[in-house]
DNA sequence: CACTATAATGATATTGATTCTCACAATACA
DNA sequence: TGTATTGTGAGAATCAATATCATTATAGTG
């Protein structure tokens, strides 16, 4: 279980499409190809990989405007892998919070969903050590780093 | 209490030294400089920033060509600022295993170090949601994101 | 100490991801 | 339908990072 479809992803167009209309953006054809296939992807992707995927090839530029636009509107959050390169995955409140499993072989990401259980226990050390550091802590991002299956065999 | 120096900044230049002279690298001039200033500061930092630290003005392309292979005999772990930029420090051999703190207003990240205590716990929880995503862990990653006392104020 | 092989440096050119520009097309709404 | 506004596509520009290459420094050796 590497990774796990939001509960809402079937509303997935009608949340951000609501999202959008309130902050005056539209939500194109080219935008909604963007979100669902991150929608359809099960950790962070890269400009590159998303033109690559995209059916109607969407040039790289506009891509990059509309991965910009939805990202400041919230509807998306942006990363980076280990070489520096954008990644891009539907925002927190789309997707539900959760953290992210990093090969060090191959670089793939995916997601990961910690359960209730370990999550607590991960905000209270996080909140504790924040505190101890001056910081007023608003959220935490946790890589695992390992060797994935497929490069184990 | 944000940073904490190493139990052997004292004897970095030793210990960088020898593994050096391990790999057959030289320690040179330039690149005492790079390491003695991340010895110096209290977190990851930028090319741009080093080059604009470092008293002898290294040029910046044989700056990156040092920092590049410190990071490759294993001196100094490379990561990324949240707009895709380089960032160096010492290796957790060197520095010792930690974390860091994210100012989400100003960007800035500082080291922090976690009690035997609190590392424990992540590392049960990071062993157990690694292995349930089928990733044979190697290691972790943990920014704490939040709003600085500088930005606070 | 001088000599040679090897590694490091500095200046510059190049790459590659990302952003910008601007003319054109699509959409909303009067 | 007309008009203002927003989005798009193609290509130029930007910027961090890397590669190239001639020059300089260093470690060993005789």
């Amino acid at each position: 279980m590497t990774t796990m479809p939001g509960p809402v992803l079937g509303d997935l167009d009608a949340r951000v499409a609501q999202r959008l209309a309130t902050g005056g953006v539209r939500y194109t054809k080219g935008r909604r190809l963007v979100v669902r296939a991150l929608g359809r992807a099960g950790g962070p992707r890269s400009a590159a990989e998303l033109h690559g995927r995209l059916r109607p090839g969407i040039p790289l530029s506009s891509l990059y405007r509309t991965l910009t636009v939805l990202a400041d509107a919230g509807v998306l959050a942006r990363s980076h892998d280990g070489h520096g390169v954008a990644l891009f995955e539907l925002a927190e409140w789309l997707r539900g919070h959760h953290h992210h499993l990093v090969c060090v072989e191959c670089g793939r990401v995916e997601d990961v969903d910690v359960g209730d259980e370990h999550e607590r226990t991960l905000t209270g050390v996080v909140l504790a050590v924040g505190a101890a550091g001056d910081l007023e802590v608003t959220g935490h991002r946790i890589d695992i780093e390992g060797v994935c299956g497929a490069c184990r065999a």
